[in-house]
DNA sequence: AAATAGGTACGATTTTTATCGTATTAAAAA
DNA sequence: TTTTTAATACGATAAAAATCGTACCTATTT
């Protein structure tokens, strides 16, 4: 949840977000490239969005931008074409999100959620078995 | 995702979204409230709402309006106060909203979803059993 | 050397979402 | 009956997010 606190009474706009580093939907879909490839330059970016969304260039670009300006990513300009890298944690900003989704879709309920997950996706027999070994894991400790 | 379609072509603004009955953020708190009171008036959802955040009965008020308007839920308007019911099915929508996290922000892997999920939330042994005898029922199928 | 291709910067605009104020109406209380 | 309270309706506004156009700069190609 965001709460705004108004500019009257620090001089300017304050935002507190209890969930932290929540990038919005352009954002996390760069972010994952970028959590995916390591490392990329804009260009890079674009072609991979460009796959499945239509939007232009400089739109891509702008976003980055302020995802560097957020301090979501670094960025290499060493030369012209600047390497950009992730910076937000990938395993916290999808705790936040995923928590987020749990709280608000889910009514609280981690079952629920990963049942339907599950349900959904029809995982491999190895991936059901790392799950299972998940859980004999979890339920030890 | 979304994509628009520019007026020049149909003569009107078209919105296609692939992801149909995606709530906006604040549609989604109210419509996981309705899940879990069956109905509500606008008074009753604006309490619950106000526990956790600070917003005016109008606005809670004009969003439920729109979620009208937009077919995500019915309405009694034999009394003064209009009693509200969800009509997006609550399945469906977990879904979605699932699914396009799992696809953004897990690079669409169930298995790092879940086990996320439950590392996180640390399930009770019911629902760790519950988890498993699906997992189990997920195999045979 | 000139032209072109491909890059960044960034303000302006559009679109979406959230919020609120005010008018109006109907029930309930005084 | 009058007043007050509590509800809806809805336009206007604010805030956030996404998109784009244009300027400008620097390699690379011709």
């Amino acid at each position: 949840m965001k709460i705004r606190i108004p500019s009257y009474i620090f001089g300017t706009k304050v935002i507190v977000d209890d969930l932290m580093n929540k990038p919005t939907e352009s954002e996390l879909e760069i972010l994952s490239l970028l959590w995916e490839m390591k490392e990329a330059s804009v260009r890079q970016i674009h072609e991979r969005l460009a796959e499945t969304k239509d939007t232009g260039y400089t739109t891509t670009l702008k976003t980055m931008q302020i995802m560097y300006a957020k301090g979501m990513v670094t960025r290499d300009e060493e030369n012209r074409s600047h390497i950009y890298r992730p910076k937000t944690n990938q395993q916290e900003t999808q705790n936040s999100l995923l928590k987020s989704l749990m709280s608000t879709a889910f009514g609280g309920s981690s079952k629920a959620l990963v049942m339907q997950a599950l349900g959904q996706d029809n995982p491999s027999k190895d991936e059901i078995d790392e799950i299972r070994a998940f859980l004999d894991q979890l339920e030890n400790s």
